[in-house]
DNA sequence: AACGAAACCTACTGCTCTACCGGTAACGGA
DNA sequence: TCCGTTACCGGTAGAGCAGTAGGTTTCGTT
């Protein structure tokens, strides 16, 4: 009973965080805000997340379990349409992708607090990303492209789309404009390699 | 010689500036560090600029000029082979890459001060881009993508690989990365349109 | 030589921030 | 019914923040 009102108080705190980043950044998200937002006072959320720290690894951490979870094949990999689906979810969501793209232009400052995640994160993400485009496309795509060279492109334009998309929602159509990429990596002919890297 | 002197000081807290924000962002970025790093006392530096605002406009002013100037063809239009020696360029820039990775992603957050130029200057990087594409290709290009659609997916693939690169410059080859996307949109041929937009 | 402006500085105000310390009240288990 | 744990809150330390007020020195111009 006090486990389960205690889960659902740090859940509470978990999503006006989330919230908050997306408004103020994490530099800019201040415990008291928070605090406020759940209805506690300040010291009472740090009873909860003992520092500030604290708190942003604790909404990475559940970030991390939550877009692991779905969307994957048994196998670990994706599936590409399902990787269209998640850029239209985002779509629908600007808070969520707000808050991870305030927070991934914090993270390349110096000893921020969520950089290490990042790093990790985007190393995992290029390998499932190489993994998808292998299972399904195979080993050649357009432009003589391998699967490793081509995943960071999936990467970049997912991120990038979201910013301008943020910035300017009306100029920018973002699940079309990843679903343009998508037909850009798929509807051309897979020749020999151009410019092979070493 | 007074002036002269006067400018020089403004480029030298300019150029402080740039690099306190690359290192904490905007919002981390004090007065007193940047003044500090200049010589002067965080109340002379508010004599050149009489605002942390001020500052920050004065930094994004100077950038706009900056890069606006170069690369341009005398129609007003980027050549794609000096976008891509743009890319090569950042890479051995990391500060200044990371100066405005750290500010765009903290524009998107509510009432930044950056958030209105980074807005106007992405839909007229949009267009310059568009203008582009059209100039070296037509107006068809692989997968049936017009200038105009193709344009987001040029600069978001710039944005996109700055961040995984600043977050782990070994794992991504940022220049060769951005070549092998431009060798996607160059090495297919043109077909009709597969999904048109309205 | 006198003047005025530019280029600073010291001192300070008022605010906000994270975090610690020490309480207290409720509550569940023994 | 006692007792330990959980869930808080008030107070406050201690630092840093942007920005103001009011100086003084330097220096080019007249």
């Amino acid at each position: 009973m006090v486990r389960a009102r205690s889960a659902e108080r740090r859940a509470e705190i978990l999503r006006a965080t989330l919230e908050m980043i997306a408004e103020r950044g994490y530099r800019g998200a201040s415990l008291s805000a928070v605090a406020e937002r759940v209805g506690l006072s300040q010291q009472g959320l740090l009873h909860y997340f003992p520092t500030k720290e604290a708190l942003l690894v604790a909404v990475l951490e559940e970030r991390d379990q939550w877009d692991t979870g779905g969307g994957t094949r048994s196998d670990g990999t994706w599936r590409i349409d399902l990787l269209a689906s998640l850029v239209e979810y985002n779509a629908m969501r600007p808070g969520i992708v707000q808050t991870f793209s305030a927070l991934l232009g914090e993270s390349v400052t110096e000893g921020h607090p969520a950089r290490e995640f990042f790093t990790r994160r985007y190393t995992q993400v290029r390998a499932s990303m190489a993994a998808m485009l292998r299972a399904e496309y195979g080993e050649r795509l357009p432009g003589g492209l391998t699967p490793e060279r081509a995943a960071p492109l999936l990467v970049a334009m997912m991120d990038g789309l979201q910013y301008q998309w943020l910035l300017d929602p009306d100029s920018v159509d973002m699940p079309a404009a990843f679903q343009d990429f998508l037909t850009l990596l798929r509807s051309t002919e897979s020749s020999a390699p151009e410019n092979p890297r070493s």
